[in-house]
DNA sequence: CAGTGGTCTAGACCACTAA
DNA sequence: TAGTGGTCTAGACCACTGT
């Protein structure tokens, strides 16, 4: 099971445009040019700077080229990549666990509709403070079933990633989420999670994240503190 | 200039699809059947599918097939589609049209950066109220720059849509978004417009829609009510 | 005009699912 | 094991951009 073709040119590209080596505005090297210098047919180029246009990283322009555009400033965190990855280099994130990983009956009323395979099993859950620039900025509920995670409890967080974990410890990889936004006003409890007021606006999101693993889905529900940074995405037809 | 091949089979499937010949957890024709079917190449078919998945319509399972997904019950409004077509056809929509299109100056500071060929140009703004099922859920703020919009201010609404008469009158076409959410506590006249108590909790949306035409965005500035319709999405990776 | 990305063809082999 | 979607090849022509 080695890697696709298409990964490794994205992979390469990505750490080029991370590093710097194109910058803004910059155009990347034509199809043609990478299809040669990756030894690969045209379609695997073009998947890999699918990827890449689909999380907003170039922008592709008939006649001229793929275009590298500015990194993002606020957090681009309606996307299925993990928190860890999705706040640049550039800031300072800590996680704070308020509940480390124990293993729980599911909510009498979930947010999304279990399987009766999920239900027969009972869910791990964790409770993650998120904080950027030591500014609270999310407070994240997971719930995971029990189904594939051989001594879930016991494990170390790859540099306090779940999804890492999951990775390189289970082979689960996240493909994609399904996620329902609100705007609420904090009750007590949250505002002090979050340090802001209380009854002030903050962004709920609830997620569904799919899988490599048919039948396996991670749970998340999400409250967000958008007073100093906002939460963006891009969205491609 | 004809269509592309890939959108005629994606038209055709996302028709079946809405006609419910196709229902919840049908596997669709197979790709290689749909090839024949259509008389077009299986990559053909896999961009159509491919469309058909990112807006959430099916999910492809690798060994089975192509799933028909049920109809979402919130509004996938974190899309690039208009209104109109967002909302399903279950539901009764309306716009009421608080400020008809005006042609007016840039407000001094803007959401989002302008370029110096919009910053010469005047903006075309209009300022709609969205309802469904005659519940208040969107207080819509759009600003067009005026470069490609020949008698803009004359122009009748297709339907009530904004994107149809860009397509129909000036071909113009949206191929994507970037946008921006935080939430926050309702002003008195916001509340008032969106039928809700002031300093409730709105979700606060500033698009920049991508277009077909190099250099030519258009801007919304949206204020939601979540309290009776969520806000959903799907993002694959 | 040459070069770019957009679309399309007609194959091939592989990984996974279900019977 | 047969059939599915996932990946990949090696071409081709078209629409658009900038010179």
């Amino acid at each position: 099971m080695k890697e696709a073709q298409y990964k490794r040119v994205y992979n390469a590209l990505n750490a080029q445009i991370a590093k710097k080596e194109f910058l803004e505005g910059d155009l990347l090297p034509s199809e043609n040019l990478l299809t040669t210098q990756f030894g690969v047919a045209r379609s695997v180029v073009r998947q890999a700077l699918l990827e890449l246009e689909k999380e907003g990283k170039i922008v592709k322009q008939q006649g001229k080229g793929s275009i590298v555009v500015p990194e993002r400033k606020s957090l681009a965190l309606l996307s299925v990549k993990g928190f860890s990855q999705v706040v640049g280099a550039e800031r300072k994130i800590n996680t704070i666990m308020l509940q480390n990983p124990i293993k729980r009956k599911w909510d009498g009323v979930f947010f999304f509709p279990l399987s009766e395979k999920e239900l027969a099993a009972d869910c791990f859950y964790l409770k993650r403070l998120r904080l950027v620039d030591n500014q609270t900025v999310m407070l994240e509920n997971t719930y995971l079933p029990d189904l594939y995670l051989e001594d879930f409890l016991t494990q170390k967080f790859v540099d306090g990633s779940l999804f890492q974990l999951l990775k390189s410890q289970y082979n689960i990889e996240i493909k994609g989420v399904e996620q329902e936004l609100r705007a609420i006003n904090a009750e007590v409890d949250l505002a002090t999670n979050l340090a802001i007021e209380p009854n002030q606006a903050v962004l709920h999101v609830q997620r569904k994240y799919i899988t490599n693993k048919k039948d396996f889905f991670i749970y998340s529900s999400l409250f967000c503190n958008t007073h100093n940074y906002s939460f963006s995405n891009i969205i491609k037809t």
